[in-house]
DNA sequence: ATGAAAGCGCTAACAG
DNA sequence: CTGTTAGCGCTTTCAT
């Protein structure tokens, strides 16, 4: 069923078809309504890629993800495709597996299919390759760094601050040998993390040790790894920082693997605050982003710019936002259960 | 830059452009080579609509999900995307949050799409939206069943035997006043687990009780609810098997803040496996299911179907899964640690 | 207010 | 092996 065939059974035109379409108060009421009825007893539906030829949009998005089995990640798409279904737009929903290249065949794959823009997060792409994708008129936003993309609009969050914060907090509750472990990806964010760290110690006058800075895979095994190696120390850490809750669930595993209690013995701050950070026991204290919120704020920043004149210079725009900490049980300070803002 | 622009450069016609686009073979190849660099200098990518106005193709799959925050969810998604990815497909992803109109209007963006086929994850869609589809000549392909859609191609668990499986071990080791908590979707699944668990009880004699049957919400939540009721019980039951891990992962919860202990005093056993159930404290005995097999062989299904001439009738195509009882500490038996098949 | 006709960029017969 | 040409289904001037 074609615009042709309606035209024909309607007795007008196919550009008066179109018309009822596309400018509908440009053809007389009573041959409009005529047409309508037709379309909608032969539910017709005009050619996507015909249309497409014409106008060169596609009301569809494209949006990358580095890892669709991890709920954290998750979020944030459905805060992208909140406002983009509410938009009527459709997600192209990408799932990058933490790999460059792949991430690169997807932007190439979403370029083909003229997406009309692209949310990216926490990519791990080089500047040329957003360039070349701006270059092309399709705008594209970051959400969440993971490497030094520069000139980009993006929406982060303040992952100095909120490890400054999860530091404070473990000094001001006794604690003063203080380890990090933090996952290799996100990159960018991670290193702030541990610059949040590094500070407060040095503010708290905390001579800093290497050994107690580790990297590993953000997994809960990496965590586990790492925790094994802490463990093994000469002068083990009491408290432990991670980038990272599922990097602390391999910490509790393991502690749980070699009888050291939590946090009587060792009190352990998470990054994320993912669902189980809830449920597991015992219930970790970490810190919470606004995942849903920096998809929703990153979208609505897309569409922002997709909406703007392209004479407006948009690449500076930067958006940070702020997170909590979620004080529970495992940094171990029966007094002050609650949450600090 | 377009085909014509390219044909212009390599002083060809555009027809030997699009030729050794398509068909290499039928091109000489010292032309063929001079077009090729041509297209690589000025980097050309045929427009998409234009080629999918002729070839009415777009080699996209629509993949519909209850649920991107459920990471099994996304395991099956995972699946999928890895078999089209391998036959250079893109896989269009939506989120129908359990909701029918949802579900209807993806369904609905995807035609207009024109995606090649639809991978459905336990839809709630009725047999006549799904006749509607492929009706326009779209296969699709059910992975897990929700409802009763008869007469399309399925990939889907043995939800029945799993739960057999389940309650059988329960009372190989002693139990027998033992409830089903089941949340309400996915619903077919959940109605055949419920039938495994009273098949087995009726076997083994065991009165059934219909207090000791709890229907919830599909979440820690509606587990928790559920399992306070199980607790306020003059005869509590000793065991409680439920249709998620989540909803375990809320009994648990509730048994600890009312200081029941698991194993002890109640065994628990969940259903899927989810990464959490090994990290919770005690790790939770439950049912496997191969996620990721159900998505990759959906996926071959559903390629199959694409592939194959449209004279042969694929509608009743079924594929049964087999999932394992992974037994571990919640359950309570100490001398069967391990894995029954 | 409506129709005729010229594309949008590409593919595939059909000739040569 | 290559060029010419007629569409694919729709939108949009340009007439009327």
């Amino acid at each position: 069923m074609n615009i042709k065939e309606i035209a024909k059974i309607a007795g007008v035109s196919v550009a008066t078809v179109s018309r009822v379409l596309n400018h509908p108060d440009s053809v007389a009421p009573e041959t409009k309504e005529r047409i309508l009825n037709v379309i909608k007893e032969s539910d017709y539906t005009p050619n996507w890629f015909a249309r497409g030829l014409n106008f060169n949009r596609t009301n569809t998005i494209g949006l990358l993800i580095p890892n669709i089995l991890n709920p954290s990640y998750m979020e944030i798409a459905k805060g992208v495709e909140d406002v983009a279904h509410q938009k009527d737009y459709t997600t192209f929903l990408c799932n990058a597996e933490n790999a460059v290249e792949k991430e690169r065949r997807y932007v190439e794959s979403l370029m083909r299919r003229k997406v009309d823009g692209i949310v990216l997060v926490s990519s791990l792409l080089e500047s040329e390759d957003v360039d070349a994708v701006m270059k092309q008129g399709v705008p594209v936003v970051l959400i969440g760094e993971n490497r030094n993309i520069s000139g980009i609009p993006i929406v982060r969050i303040d992952c100095h601050g909120a490890a400054a914060k999860a530091v404070r907090h473990l000094i001001d509750i006794g604690y003063r040998d203080i380890a990090i472990i933090y996952g290799t990806t996100p990159e960018r964010e991670n290193m702030r993390k541990i610059e949040g760290y590094k500070q407060v110690l040095t503010e708290e006058g905390i001579p800093l040790r290497n050994d107690y800075v580790m990297e590993v895979a953000n997994t809960v095994e990496g965590g586990y790894i790492a925790a094994r190696r802490l463990i093994g120390m000469v002068k083990r850490p009491r408290a432990i920082f991670t980038s990272s809750d599922l990097l602390a669930f391999g910490v509790i595993d393991a502690m749980r693997d070699y009888s050291i209690r939590v946090p009587e013995e060792v009190a352990i701050v998470g990054f994320d605050n993912i669902r189980m950070s809830n449920l597991i026991e015992p219930k970790l204290t970490t810190i919470e982003k606004p995942m849903h919120k920096m998809g929703l704020v990153g979208a609505r920043l897309l569409f922002d710019i997709m909406d703007s004149k392209e004479e407006e210079d948009t690449s500076s725009r930067e958006i940070l936002l702020q997170s909590k900490l979620k004080i529970r049980k495992s940094c171990g300070h029966r007094d002050r259960i609650g949450e600090i803002f």
